[in-house]
DNA sequence: TTGAAAGCGCTAACAC
DNA sequence: GTGTTAGCGCTTTCAA
C-alpha cells in the first residue's frame, strides 16, 4: 500500500465541530443529520450547524457510507454515451439525483453485454444504493443478478414487462406510429423498416408499433422490406439499408428508421446509389438527436424528451430509496413527430 | 436515517474468507493486497487466494477507503457533456482509469464556475484520489483551493502555463494554425476569426495562433473582424458572426472559427444572409465533432485526438498517484486538418 | 510468517 | 436532550 494521504492535515471532523460547540460527538452527528435532527434541542442544533459552517465541516461520506451501510452513490449504465441521445438522458438523471443528495455513477458499457455485468458488479462492490440502467435487454440475467442482491433498479430509455422493476421511457409506441402514419399520409405505400435489435425493448416495441400501424392504415407489411439490426451504428443503418435496396424486390417509397444512427446510415446508402431522399425515398428517424436539424436532408424524426426522461428515472429512484417495498411504476413520457425535409410525397402520388 | 440494507445477508467478507482459509483476518487481508503479498508464505498467499475465489469475496471498497484514506476515485470535470467533443474524451479517461483499477466520477459543470466548485468540493467530500478537470480557465482560483488540499489535480484538453498540473492536450497553436494556412493557400487574404473565450486556455492559445498565422503570411489581422465569445454554443457562433457580418466593414472572404459549434452557428448566420458557404465565404470549425462531415456542408475543421487526449490525461493520474511528488508533465497530441466543403478558394480568386 | 488489537470517521442503539 | 459505547469492514502497527 502507498502513503495515504497525510491524515487529518487540518481537515475538519465531526469530532473538532462537537468540540467547537461544546457538545458531544454524537450530539454533533444527530444535529447536522436532517433526519435526526428533531432529537436535539433547537439551541445546541443552531450552535452546532454554526459551528460547522464556522469551521467549513465536509461530512466524510466513506465513513458515513461504512456506518449505515449506504453510500449515496447511484450507479448509472450507458451503452454508450458517445451516442448523442445519452448525454441528454444522463444530464436529467445527474441534475435531480444530485437535488436529492446523491450522486450518479456513470459507467459506459459499449452495448457489450460482458462489460454491463462487469459494470454492475463494480457498481456493487462499490456499494452503490440503486443501479439506473439504459442498457437493459430483453434477456435481462444480469439484472436477476443484482435484483436478487436487493439492490434498487429503475430503467431508463428501455424497459422490461415481466421484471418488477420501475421504470422511465418514451412511448415508443406512440412514437413509431406517429413516424409510420405521416409516411401514410403522405401517401406512401411501400414502406421499409430498419429495426432495431429485438433484444431491446425499445427496438421490440417500436418494431410492432411499426407493424400495427402498417396493418391499422389496411395496408400489408412486406416482410422483404423490414431489416433487422445487430445495433446502432450509423454503419449497421447503411448495412441494413443496403440489403433492403438490393435485395431485388421492388424498393420502397419510404423507410422508417428505428433510431436516429441508422437513418443517418440509410441517407448514406441512398447517396451512394444515387437515390434522392427525399424525392426517390422518404425516410424517417427515431430519437431526435441533436443537430438533427443540419444533416442532408435535415431529418424527420420522433422527439423524445430525454432530458426528462433522465430526470424521470432519477426521480424514482430516489423515491424507491425512501420508500422501498413500493410496488414498481412505469412513466411514459410522450414523444412528438418533428417533420423536416427527409420526408416528401412519394414521386409518382397515390 | 432510513432503515439501512440489511447487513451480511449472504455477502462475503473478509472475515470469511480468512475463516474458510483457516488463517487470522489479517493474514488474508495481506495475502489478498498485492502490495502486502509477500509477508504472506506462498501456501497461504494460494490457500486464502483460492478461498476468496471459491466464495466469490467482492472487497468492500468503502471500508477500505476509511482505512487507506484512499477511494480509488478519481472526479472528472466536465463542462458540458452535451458538447459532442466531450464524450470521446470521457471514454479516453474512463477506458485507461478502469485498466489501472480507478473509477471515474463524472461531472457536468455547465461551464458554470460556480457549479464548478461546488463540484470540486462534492469531489473532494467524496475523497477522490484526484481530479481530472477540462474545465480550468485562466483564471483558476478554484484549482488552487484543491491543490492546497494536497488532491492529484491533472488538466484534460485545457492547460495552464502557471500551475504545476500535468495536462494533456492537442497543440492548439499548431491546429489553428493549420486551418488559417489552409485558408491563406486557398487564396484567402481577408480572413475573420471567431474566437472561444480567451478565459479558456484552448479558446486563448487558438486566438494567438490565428494572429500569429496570419502575420506570419505577411498579411494584417483586421481587429474589426476578430469577434470573442463568451461561450462555445452555436448560438454563441450566430451572435458573433452577425456582429462581424453586420459591423459595416467589408466582409471577410474567409472565417475560422475556434470551435466546431462556434462555426456550426456561423453557418447559420451565412443561411439568414443567404450568403453562401463557401462560395461566398469559407469556414473552418476546430474540433472535428462527431458527425462534422454530414453538415451542410460538410466542415473543413481541425481534427484533434479526443479519446486519446482522454486516455493520456489518465494515465497521467495514475501516474502521479503512483508517484507522487513528480514533475508535472504536458502531453500534447498532434492535431490534423480535415478538409471539406465548406472551405473554397475566395470568388473574386487572387 | 502470523496473530492481536487499534483505529479510519461516522451512526445508532442504549443509557442517563 | 445528551452522553456512552459499540460497531461498519478493512488495513496496519506491534508482538509473538
Amino acid at each position: 500500500m502507498t502513503v495515504p494521504k497525510a491524515r487529518g492535515e487540518g481537515v475538519v471532523m465531526l469530532r473538532d465541530v462537537a468540540r467547537a460547540a461544546g457538545v458531544h460527538l454524537a450530539t454533533a452527528s444527530r444535529a447536522l443529520n436532517e433526519e435526526t435532527r428533531w432529537m436535539v434541542s433547537e439551541a445546541t442544533a443552531e450552535r452546532v450547524t454554526q459551528a460547522a459552517i464556522r469551521l467549513g465541516y465536509q461530512p466524510n461520506p466513506i465513513a458515513r457510507g461504512l456506518a449505515t451501510n449506504r453510500s449515496y452513490t447511484i450507479g448509472t449504465l450507458v451503452p454508450d454515451f458517445t451516442n448523442p441521445l445519452f448525454p441528454p438522458i444522463m444530464r436529467g438523471i445527474q441534475d435531480r439525483l444530485e437535488a436529492a443528495g446523491y450522486t450518479p455513477f456513470i459507467v459506459n458499457t459499449d452495448n457489450d453485454p460482458d462489460r454491463e455485468l462487469l459494470g454492475m458488479r463494480a457498481m456493487r462492490a462499490r456499494q452503490v444504493d440503486g443501479i439506473i440502467s439504459a442498457t437493459a435487454r430483453r434477456d435481462h440475467s444480469h439484472l436477476d443478478e443484482v435484483l436478487e442482491a436487493g439492490v434498487e433498479v429503475v430503467l431508463v430509455n428501455r424497459w422490461l414487462p415481466d421484471v418488477p422493476v420501475s421504470s422511465a421511457t418514451a412511448d415508443d409506441t406512440l412514437g413509431q406510429r406517429l413516424a409510420v402514419e405521416h409516411l401514410i399520409n403522405l401517401g406512401h405505400r411501400r414502406i421499409g423498416y430498419l429495426s432495431a435489435p429485438l433484444d431491446y425493448s425499445t427496438g421490440y416495441e417500436r418494431h410492432e408499433a411499426f407493424h400495427a400501424a402498417v396493418r391499422d392504415a389496411g395496408l400489408e407489411v412486406n416482410p422483404d422490406l423490414v431489416m433487422v439490426g445487430d445495433g446502432l451504428s450509423e454503419g449497421e443503418g447503411t448495412r441494413l439499408s443496403a440489403a433492403l435496396l438490393d435485395g431485388g424486390s421492388e424498393p420502397p417509397t419510404a423507410i422508417a428508421a428505428a433510431n436516429d444512427l441508422l437513418a443517418l446510415g440509410c441517407l448514406d446508402a441512398l447517396t451512394e446509389r444515387e437515390i434522392d431522399c427525399p424525392r426517390d425515398i422518404s425516410v424517417t428517424g427515431f430519437g431526435d438527436m441533436p443537430f438533427a436539424a443540419r444533416f442532408q436532408p435535415p431529418l424527420t424524426t420522433v422527439r423524445i424528451p430525454q432530458y426528462e426522461i433522465g430526470a424521470a428515472a432519477a426521480a424514482l429512484m430516489v423515491e424507491r430509496l425512501a420508500h422501498p417495498g413500493t410496488d414498481p411504476k412505469h412513466v411514459r413520457l410522450e414523444p412528438e413527430l418533428v417533420v423536416r425535409e427527409s420526408t416528401a410525397r412519394p414521386r409518382d402520388g397515390e
